[in-house]
DNA sequence: CTGCATTTTGGAACCGGTCCCGAAATGCCA
DNA sequence: TGGCATTTCGGGACCGGTTCCAAAATGCAG
């Protein structure tokens, strides 16, 4: 069965293309006649317009792309992106819109950033992490292509974005340890040059200092967000001896390192020592003992992240918006707290 | 700074659209003087041909589309998928295609699988399992689309397809642990219509057989893929007492929470229970202990997929191709073997 | 310098839609 | 029944490329 044309329809139907083109964009000034002609024959050889074609004559594709930011391997394949993606593409197509998915490697191909931005003419783009806005903002907005930024930064005000409260919930982790007696809280961030690290450290500075516990500057350790990171640092503290006896983990990917190094020095979680973690991924309900940790919304990102950029792309908001979503504490046996 | 269009490019360079055309597509007879001229003209404005406009006219958009089972959130964010969709992602990228991302919810989105076979023209489809296989291959059929499916069943020998030797794997998983010494191993499957499950399950009977181990069916219990099931299944045998010293887990999240039950219930792994995994996801180098398992190449799949789907695409390869990719044993200390 | 083969060029049709606009059909009222 | 407003319809230009083909330019041999 070959695909029909416009064309075929209408001459099918015994009206003009016009006749089907209104048919098909529910445009009024079409007699009922016609349209139930037009509408039989469409039912009848499975007809859908050509994209393509619509695109073209539109200048409207219908299609977002992602731009994921492209990390190691064994930070990269977490579940996060996944949920994230999910999130985005469910309320995409709720919308009639198509995703396209792109991850940027760090070095700069720039090919492939000028064939997106350029050649491929999508309605808006997801940036995911400031990274990779960082790489793509000046373009489209010389361009002024809608895009909405996942995590937030603030050299970039006219830049719509949802993010997490990062302070919010490292504050919250961290005065959970602090409630528990831990008067020496150790830390593993991120990069620091990127905002969320920034606001994740802050959360925790602020946290200790509200609850007089001590803040010092050693207890704090820069890893990469991989697993390996958390288990490299956590093994240098464990054979120096720490001298704390808690430790606020900036994603659960270094908690689940961090934890695997204690398991293999025998020091029990968490009597001799305990975690918390940041994200919520699923697998942490999982690890042993179950990580407490600052539950993200990671999927509602997504979807806010796809609500705003469509917004944006068909003209209903003007001003950028910066949304903010809830950081909460879930509680289970790394920390202590239950028995 | 607007967009150019071809004519444009053709009058700032003094020649008619066709010889940009030609410049574009490497065609030859244009003359060095002309080609010059354009090569000026396009770096100097940065621009570049409308992908919209030349599938309009090509019948090509070289973009492909993966179609991504819609599983539970917990089984669908592992890290496995990630990095299956970077596999894809970067073989297209490098043979310049772009990527189109689907979900399919298992309930029947019959309006959503008619947008992405029929409305929007992908060159060709990357079906992730046969379970979704199952809803889209005959209309892809019908019209001719090329396809390739990540996984296999016999169902369909016309349909390319890339797998891991899952048979291999489970049998060399089981007669691991049959020669630690283990005479009773217990199972936990996927779903049973899965081809994948049928292979794996095959691989651990031959393996206790040739073992000359007890095959007893009472030891085989399913999962559904999710830590969830892992953990409820081994904490039910935990609570009847286990007649069995090792398990052997289709999949490393079942393996996980399995895992965690074990822990729970103060069981040592591996002593008093071996666990063996299957996968291999980045993550089960950090479970307590490390997770022994069968190594899948998930991203070389992507790649082997969107390498065969393209050469499919692009008419180099006739005949469906099957192949099969070597799933090989990774050691660590859930089973025993390493101190 | 001529004539023919070959290279290079530009015009035009085409891909499959949207949308503007003038013409035709219809409805309504006097 | 005629006249005018309104609804419906169809023709054609357009979106930005590719590609076929005939015409123009060039090259080469005699």
């Amino acid at each position: 069965m070959e695909k029909l044309t416009i064309d075929q329809v209408a001459s099918l139907a015994c009206v003009s293309r016009s006749v089907v083109s209104r048919v098909l964009n529910n445009h009024p000034n079409v007699s009922e006649e016609a349209r139930r002609r037009v509408l039989a024959v469409i039912k009848k050889y499975n007809y859908r317009p050509s994209s393509v074609a619509r695109s073209l004559a539109t200048r409207r594709t219908y299609e977002i792309c992602i731009l994921t930011p492209r990390r190691g391997n064994e930070a990269l394949a977490n579940g996060f992106w996944t949920l994230l993606h999910l999130g985005i593409f469910e309320q995409c197509i709720q919308r009639g819109y198509y995703v396209s998915l792109s991850m940027l490697s760090s070095d700069a191909e720039e090919e492939l950033e000028d064939r997106l931005l350029h050649e491929h003419s999508f309605d808006g783009f997801v940036l995911l992490t400031s990274e990779v806005a960082e790489r793509v903002i000046e373009p489209l907005r010389e361009r002024q292509i809608p895009a909405v930024l996942v995590g937030h930064d603030p050299a970039y005000p006219d830049v719509s974005s949802v993010d997490v409260d990062n302070f919010g919930g490292a504050y919250r982790a961290v005065r959970h340890l602090c409630r528990l007696r831990h008067r020496r809280v150790a830390a593993i961030l991120g990069h620091p040059e990127l905002q969320e690290t920034r606001d994740r450290r802050a959360g925790y500075l602020q946290a200790l200092q509200d609850a007089g516990a001590e803040v010092q500057e050693a207890l704090i350790e820069i890893g990469d967000y991989s697993q390996r990171s958390g288990y490299e640092i956590m093994r240098g503290w464990l054979e120096r001896g720490p001298d704390f006896s808690a430790v606020f983990c900036a994603s659960d990917t270094m908690a689940i390192g961090a934890l695997l190094a204690l398991y293999e020095a025998g020091a029990r979680v968490p009597d001799q020592m305990a975690v918390v973690g940041f994200d919520d991924l699923p697998v942490s309900q999982y690890t042993c003992p179950p990580l407490t940790t600052i539950h993200q919304p990671i999927y509602e990102k997504g979807r806010w992240a796809a609500n705003i950029l469509i917004d944006q792309i068909e003209g209903r908001k003007r001003l950028a918006v910066h949304a903010n979503l809830q950081a909460e504490l879930v509680v289970r046996r790394s920390c202590g707290a239950q028995a």
